[in-house]
DNA sequence: TGATATATATACCGAATAGCATAATAATAA
DNA sequence: TTATTATTATGCTATTCGGTATATATATCA
């Protein structure tokens, strides 16, 4: 921790970074302004430019702010004993995300909610989306495979997606306005569902 | 079909229609500007607002545009005969839709991949969004009724989440470059597998 | 032939857009 | 103190935005 030479920022590095996502969030890439981000984050546009750059790149960076928060679903499924329990870890846990918002409204995921509008406009962003969408695929298979190590890679490859197809229906139904009751109970009914694609 | 009384239109509406919801439905509806849709329909401004109303009604109409594209994926679904048939030929139908793009790209659901972006931001296309997911629900759940009568409301509601949250996927993973070969394989894998649901 | 009705063409509006150039500020290093 | 470095503050710029006012064109109706 050395001392940095020029004037001291006056904002919050993580502090702003959720902000920006928080708008990226909600409005999605295409109806946010560089002045929401400004306003958002208390910085003044050119500041923002010199500690985020662009906004393509901000927004890029939201992604991995976003995966960042997902850090007590992924402490959920490694808790998880069964497979069953995996899947309602996995989906109640995303759940609890996709609602988490400060404001009153249920904004889903972020990658499906906004990052899926923009992917045929931005090659950019379709190539981050499909990686990350990817990287949430693993983190539920590596905890199937370890969980049912008797079942073959292409039981556990259906079963992932079978998963994900949950996640991406529960993503879209939050941010329709779905309710969390509604959609946490399909949640549990498709764990008990699904899990019955591992049974030995 | 009496004559109309003023000036000729230069355009055919039903071209436009389809013009308008193209544009939407690759840009999504925030980066779609009235100069995009001015130049895909030949026609200049006030005349789109004329004929079809300010951005956000363009935008409304698409989505019913969007509805009835589908009309082979209804009759497909009505010419079903098992239950099997019925989730296979719903979802090889709507991935034959979200293909379709006259451009290289696919698409996706216009739906998921456009409106849920806009949602939170607007309550006219949220509760639109809402009606029309809906909507396809129901297109499911009348012949998943009418072909296993002996199952429970319930049945055939849990059935309908996850043919439905199957669709999801697939709209999402589309749009976000998946090849059209595995979101098939999927589609087939999973009408086999969601439809032991229904089995007496 | 007017009168009327509808559509198009042109030009314009004020506001918002992404981004940047320049200067002022505030810290450390020499 | 002075030089250097990083950040912030202000203001500009050229473009684009959604939408519209006005004039013109082209049809039917009386």
């Amino acid at each position: 921790m050395q001392k940095t030479r020029g004037r001291p920022r006056q904002f919050d590095e993580q502090a702003a970074k959720q902000a920006v996502l928080g708008v990226f969030w909600e409005k999605g890439f295409a109806a946010t302004s560089l002045d929401d981000l400004s306003k958002a984050t208390g910085m003044v546009r050119p500041s923002l430019y010199g500690a985020f750059g662009s906004k393509v790149e901000m927004y890029l960076m939201s992604m991995d702010v976003f995966l960042g928060t997902l850090s007590e679903v992924r402490a959920g499924l490694a808790a998880s004993e069964t497979v069953e329990g995996a899947f309602e870890n996995f989906l109640l846990g995303m759940i609890e995300v996709y609602f988490s918002s400060d404001t009153d409204k249920q904004l889903g995921c972020f990658l499906v909610g906004t990052a899926i509008a923009q992917a045929p406009s931005n090659p950019e962003i379709l190539e981050a989306l499909s990686a990350r969408l990817e990287r949430l695929n693993n983190m539920l298979g590596m905890t199937l495979s370890s969980l049912a190590p008797q079942a073959t890679k292409a039981d556990i490859d259906f079963a992932v997606q079978q998963g994900a197809a949950v996640l991406h229906s529960i993503a879209v139904r939050a941010r329709a306005g779905e309710s969390r009751e509604k959609l946490s109970n399909f949640a549990m009914q498709s764990a008990k569902f699904i899990s019955t694609l591992m049974e030995a």
